[in-house]
DNA sequence: GTACGTTCTTAAGATACCTTAATGCTTTCG
DNA sequence: CGAAAGCATTAAGGTATCTTAAGAACGTAC
């Protein structure tokens, strides 16, 4: 599936220019990763040595605290980024887990290879600048809505931003991603309804 | 105080090579901005048009949200930068107010000067590349925190991570940044010492 | 040095959310 | 098709945290 790579080329041309020179050499740095439903990317333990770039399908980044509870920190559909950021870049075993909502396409790059396309593309460089600048605003602003929402707030506010994912993601998910038990976002839908 | 531009240099250097030569032209590009205690360097409604580094002081970044209920989203100290990140990148007026605690000394860039300043020197690009990646991991870090642990254990944390500026910092404000009420805090901290 | 603003504490009652446990509805798959 | 697994719901009782209101301790300014 070369289309994989053309949607990966369009997301740092929606940010940075890119010659398409340039582009080939970008797509010769990336790995295609297919993933089966349920299947894991990233277990807690694994070093993270990519960066990786969902082209189809849906994935969930998350950990796993006391008593078995998932706490969600990200989804991933086309398009987006997803990592253990922080094992990736102390190259320390991660604590996260990346598994596969639905089946999924990923387009890896090595760590090694990126920091050299750091030096060969600054292109590069800025866009994961950028990119990271996007994801801290993103975070920062569910960090306000944490602090100052309630859950159902955050119910309402999620359903209208991921609007895309909603269909495929299940509600439990859906609940370790906003911070509430299963059980009381299906009393918050109950309550909603009326 | 030529002081001021020496801690920012070495923070530069931290992470990426910097020449005299740049370190000089950097210099040229920042602007002193001092501040006495309780003064705002931003306010709703404001554009944020400058990169702030905090050479000297205490400075807190919030949000006031229903009933003037502050949120407080990153302090900084010495060393750290802070702004309204997202009003920053978009030019749009700021949700969020930064405040100086104590006296404070600030560094400031404006937009239009740094992003010159990115073609001039790659080196700054990819430092602030790696400041917001290490941004945001502290914020997912955080995130995780909120959803998983009792006010109580990230009031502990709190205090272990902020042992410097503790001092500094009203408790009230502690309790505005872990994300619980002033009483509360205050409970908490009855229970422990007990 | 008195007065005012700021910060912290205390305590009672209210509420949002959790825990547990049971039930039924889907979807999956041999 | 039938069994098992996965998912959503319901309800009762419990706990963490908030709200409100009051007062104490502290610093700071005139």
């Amino acid at each position: 599936m070369a289309q994989a790579y053309d949607i990966l080329i369009e997301n740092f041309r929606q940010l940075v220019p890119i010659s398409d020179q340039e582009a080939e050499i970008i797509k010769g740095t990336f790995v295609v990763k297919k993933l089966n439903k349920k299947e894991l990317l990233l277990s807690k333990g694994d070093l993270s040595n990519h960066m990786r770039f969902v082209a189809d399908g849906c994935l969930k980044v998350y950990s796993i605290g006391e008593k078995d509870m998932e706490h969600i920190l990200q989804f991933g559909i086309s398009g987006w980024w997803i990592n253990d950021l922080y094992a990736y870049l102390t190259e320390t075993p991660s604590e996260l887990f990346i598994q596969a909502i639905t089946p999924s396409t990923v387009l890896q790059i090595h760590r090694d290879r990126l920091n050299k396309l750091y030096d060969e593309i600054p292109m590069v460089d800025r866009f994961f600048r950028i990119k990271t600048q996007h994801g801290y605003v993103a975070l920062q602003n569910r960090t306000i809505r944490t602090m100052s929402q309630t859950a159902e707030e955050r119910y309402v506010k999620f359903i209208s931003d991921y609007r895309e994912m909603e269909q495929q993601i299940p509600q439990y998910m859906i609940a370790a991603f906003i911070g509430v038990t299963p059980e009381h976002l299906s009393a918050i839908r109950k309550k909603m309804s009326l």
